[in-house]
DNA sequence: CTGAGCACCTGAGGGC
DNA sequence: TGCCCTCAGGTGCTCA
């Protein structure tokens, strides 16, 4: 479900949940474990503090109380939403529930269970193990083409492998790596080095404008993906290439090809993307 | 160090 | 209807 687009929907959706800051009453655990185990003793630690925020690193979801954070990644299958009092049953894959002081309750549920619950304290969240290793923000200022072409200057693996690698940039995952290998017309299988400054300021813009266009549009509800307003988004009716294998090229007409690439599914148009 | 492959887990959908 | 197979938005491990 969920790349930088989806993480950034929820984010907004919560905040506006959450903008008038409620306590954590109490968090119910129904499991032990997603990926890993949760931290129940120092998650707990947040119970009788305000949700002050909620922000984006990556594809991590942050909560803000004065006490710490909550450390949320929805893996492909997780998703959080909010409940009034009692008003809807317990789902088979809710994991974690936080009741909050206004009668709500914001719920986790994650079928797959590859998402993640973990704390971070104030002084230490820039330097949480699974924050400190994370490259540059895609819309931020400092992703740049002449960044970009820089920190591929070692990298031998495909251009598309490099701009999924969280180090390299956070947030693109495999449906708009496709999108936008597909908008800046490189083909998925060049060599992360080979490509030239020039192409990569072009990368760039293309995956800056398809990210936004994804956020505008609510991301892409593909099979379950939900805001925590409850609402589909729409991106997914805008892929041109993600999914689309054996289908005309919206540009060319020439059939879109699928192709497993470091071990994803991947799609480009073998006219409009050149090595 | 890098990169490829696979494991982790559940559910949906297609073929028979 | 049901069984078996493949595939799915991510990440992190092992191994060469």
């Amino acid at each position: 479900m969920p790349e930088l687009p989806e993480v950034e929907v929820v984010r907004q959706g919560l905040s506006l949940i959450l903008k008038d800051q409620p306590l954590i009453q109490d968090i119910e655990f129904y499991r032990a474990n997603l990926r890993d185990p949760m931290p129940k003793k120092q998650l707990r630690l947040l119970i009788g503090s305000a949700i002050l925020a909620v922000h984006r690193r990556a594809k991590y979801l942050l909560f803000e109380t004065s006490k710490g954070y909550a450390l949320s990644h929805l893996g492909m299958t997780g998703s959080w939403r909010v409940s009034e009092k009692s008003s809807d049953e317990k789902r088979k894959h809710d994991h974690v529930a936080l009741i909050l002081s206004n009668g709500q309750r914001l719920i986790y549920c994650d079928p797959r269970r590859f998402g993640v619950l973990d704390f971070a304290s104030i002084a230490k969240k820039d330097i949480h193990p699974r924050l400190q290793h994370l490259g540059v923000e895609p819309l931020s200022a400092d992703f740049t083409g002449a960044q970009l072409w820089s920190s591929l200057r070692k990298k031998k693996c495909s251009i598309k492998a490099a701009i999924m690698d969280q180090k390299v940039v956070v947030g693109v995952g495999n449906i708009y790596a496709a999108e936008a290998l597909f908008g800046a017309n490189i083909h998925p299988l060049t060599r992360a080095c080979q490509v030239s400054l020039s192409r990569c300021e072009k990368l760039v813009s293309a995956i800056q404008q398809i990210l936004k266009q994804a956020i505008a549009a609510g991301g892409s509800s593909i099979s379950d993906f939900k805001q925590a307003t409850g609402d589909s988004g729409y991106f997914q009716a805008e892929h041109r290439v993600y999914d689309r294998a054996s289908l005309p090229c919206v540009i060319c007409a020439t059939n879109i090809r699928r192709r497993v690439i470091a071990g994803r599914s991947s799609f480009w148009c073998p006219q409009c993307q050149k090595k």
